[in-house]
DNA sequence: CAATATAGGGAAAGATCATTCCCTAAATCA
DNA sequence: TGATTTAGGGAATGATCTTTCCCTATATTG
């Protein structure tokens, strides 16, 4: 939000920044991800980012604010990932297909056992911090939301019925895919969850 | 598993414990449901289970130990609700419609809120904590059992078809009602809930 | 080139928290 | 009844973690 990728030319008035903020942050995150917030202290975050604590407070202005940033970088990256998916020129039922398949994908092996932020740190977080909890439902409601958009694309061109029920199915998916996120936790392999999703995608004929 | 209901007759040598072990797993799940284990303090224990901390370190082993019990605790608790679903004489197809409008109901306004112990804490600890890992995983591992046999029987009573694949629909199952969980965290209504796992009903049919 | 502004880094400070210790209370046992 | 065993409670301890401070380094500005 704050910063805007800065080119060579135009530049600040003090000594430059010599990390990568967007490396540093999917550094960050990843440490989030794997240890949860509050178990994750200043250390873990200096070891990963390769900073010292005092650096990290020049940057950020506190450890909840390392993590906000996070946390943004981290519904940027998820989002490209989405719409990547959501852009071509398949049809509507083969793009949410794509689309679950892709949190298949991260719901398995390493990268499940590594959870979804959103899932672990934002409903650690959500209960008692507003701004979070705010955060995490928009987060979700965009992600109905897109769910719902694809839906609406495959009535139009024939390759969803017109009777579904675009709202309440976009919410089961929703669900769907969060809960591969937790269940992908406690280890279930690809195929496994692509058969899920195989069984998910009947409630769309 | 440790503390089978003691009789008033058979009791043990010294002074008798003078608060329920039970209510005061039931507070303390509370506070690890609503804060996480890491932000919960034994402060935040001793506060909701009215004990003082030297209390609670004799009758606990440590925090880490508070938490195990309470999570079998929640478990004993969860099963039998479940369990009382799913023992009725209704169809197969009625009790998984039963058994998925029990997560539509704690998956919604201030119980949706608090959250399910098993996704929020122990995917906050399974990471490091390998005994904690694997009590989640057998939690995955029992509801999704629970869930494929009322599939099964659903297909000998003929309310669900045979050609169903009941491994997939099972675990997918499994998946929303995880994944309802989580976005309950964030604010759905019961209809709304509710209209999901009616979608989710489609996969039987 | 001096002044100013910002970044890097590590030590020190200030807070919080989990755990232990120790004393008192209430039960059983011999 | 005195010894023993276990529970209740709160102060003290020790460890850990977040945050601040201060000094150095490197850039731009005039």
């Amino acid at each position: 939000m704050t910063e805007i990728t800065a080119s060579k030319t135009m530049r600040g008035r003090g000594r430059p920044r010599e990390f990568d903020m967007n490396e540093a942050l999917d550094r960050a995150l990843r440490v989030f991800s794997e240890r949860g917030y509050h178990a994750t202290s200043i250390g873990n975050l200096t070891d990963a980012m390769q900073l010292a604590s005092g650096s990290v407070y020049k940057a950020f202005k506190d450890k909840r604010g390392v993590f906000l940033a996070a946390f943004d970088r981290y519904r940027a990256v998820r989002s490209g990932k989405l719409r990547a998916v959501a852009d071509t020129d398949k049809t509507g039922y083969e793009r949410i297909r794509d689309a679950l398949t892709l949190y298949a994908d991260v719901s398995h092996g390493q990268a499940g056992k590594l959870g979804c932020l959103v899932v672990s740190c934002a409903s650690e977080l959500a209960t008692f911090d507003p701004e979070v909890a705010k955060k995490v439902a928009a987060a979700m409601d965009t992600n109905e939301a897109v769910l719902r958009d694809l839906i609406e694309q495959g009535k139009k061109d024939g390759s969803v019925p017109a009777h579904i029920d675009g709202r309440a199915t976009a919410r089961l998916l929703l669900c769907l895919v969060q809960g591969m996120r937790v269940v992908g936790k406690t280890g279930r392999t690809r195929d496994e969850m692509v058969a899920a999703v195989g069984v998910a995608m009947k409630t769309l004929t």
